[in-house]
DNA sequence: TTTATGTTAGTGAGTGCTCACTTATGGAGT
DNA sequence: ACTCCATAAGTGAGCACTCACTAACATAAA
């Protein structure tokens, strides 16, 4: 008999809800409908109501985890600061996200794993690639603040930040969260922007 | 009836490189051991003659995985170069074994997922230990080899470039392949120890 | 050289389990 | 009265792993 009836809206949003919720305990591929069905407190059946097949739901979750992580970078980017200011606000955001959301960077590391079709690739193509963006602004702003030097450029720049979150986060996880993700990722991130500095002759 | 009879070392070294093979043009979630037999050219139950468990069929396989690295890593330490070059030569022949061999990132990525048993995850750590270690000895002799700077410790250098090598594989799997690893990593690469040689006031 | 005997690498046909997904049925709210 | 949200009870596919048995090989005795 049915428990409790709820607007199909709010019922998917709960779903995708609890799967967050119970990624920050569990392996992504020990998440059955099952687990997710008896944590919302509904059967299983109840799932493909909402969600036509397992797929369409990992895509929820990553649509909600892209926005989620999209309002974070715009609300560090606060446009008083200096551009390399900006992309240490950006950075440690991520971070602040990823260990607030330990199930982010589950995701992130298992995407294209979890399921055959590419529309979850893509999402999370999207993300990265939105990040990116965001990093590379910011770098040519300030590249082009002092004297240039053409044997760095401003999207290698980027993909070395990129790489110090992707490599710090994946060391993180494989640890099994042994160290505190922000503190050394600020520390990280400081080092790679004093070296940045120094290409403008301005040690700080 | 039987096909071919076979050593069962011999056979062991077969299944562990058919395993790698495969992996290059096969996600590793479907792996089966059904798979690896057929492709091998046994039968299915054959494989537990050789590994008593999936498990330890994988740990074979990272434990291989393991001592090609390493050899790689001692081959690209020629004792003549300076510091940072032989931190390049690493890094490059990581970059170049990660993609001579693509099963490499696909392990190692996805290791912990695999299987609930910690002894796979422990070889993984392992391997990134020992890379990282390498790293860390050789910064440290660059660093003291000119002016300190106090602000900045070999360790989390270390870490920058493994961040740089993890992330750039990262991005590399997730985009199919699409860009040459080599090229890219050693551009990056380039780029990070550019940056690194500047704290020596030494611009190349 | 031939034959008897033990060992090893193989096979085909399961078994049991887990999982995503389906079908038939029912009850609460408007 | 009718619409949805839910449920109970499947179904079939895929998987790691097992079991009873056999063909091939090695070697020492006859």
């Amino acid at each position: 008999m049915p428990r409790t009836r709820m607007p199909a809206e709010a019922r998917k949003r709960e779903i995708v809800e609890t799967v967050l919720a119970i990624l920050e305990s569990l392996p992504v591929e020990d998440l059955t409908t099952d687990r997710i069905a008896l944590e919302v407190g509904i059967s299983q059946a109840a799932i493909f109501r909402h969600f036509p097949t397992k797929n369409d739901l990992w895509l929820a979750v990553l649509t909600t985890v892209e926005a989620r992580a999209g309002a974070k970078w715009e609300a560090a980017l606060v446009p008083e600061a200096a551009p390399l200011e900006r992309v240490a606000a950006v950075l440690g955001a991520q971070l602040a996200l990823i260990e607030a959301t330990p199930a982010v960077p589950k995701l992130i590391f298992t995407v294209g794993r979890l399921t055959k079709e590419g529309a979850i690739l893509e999402v999370h193509m999207r993300i990265m690639t939105r990040l990116r963006a965001i990093l590379l602004r910011e770098i040519e702003a300030f590249m082009q603040e002092g004297p240039q030097r053409p044997d760095i450029q401003s999207q290698d720049i980027a993909d070395l930040l990129l790489g110090l979150v992707q490599g710090l986060v994946l060391r993180w996880q494989l640890s099994g969260h042994r160290f505190d993700l922000e503190r050394e990722g600020a520390r990280l991130i400081a080092c790679q922007l004093g070296l940045l500095q120094q290409v403008k002759g301005k040690q700080p």
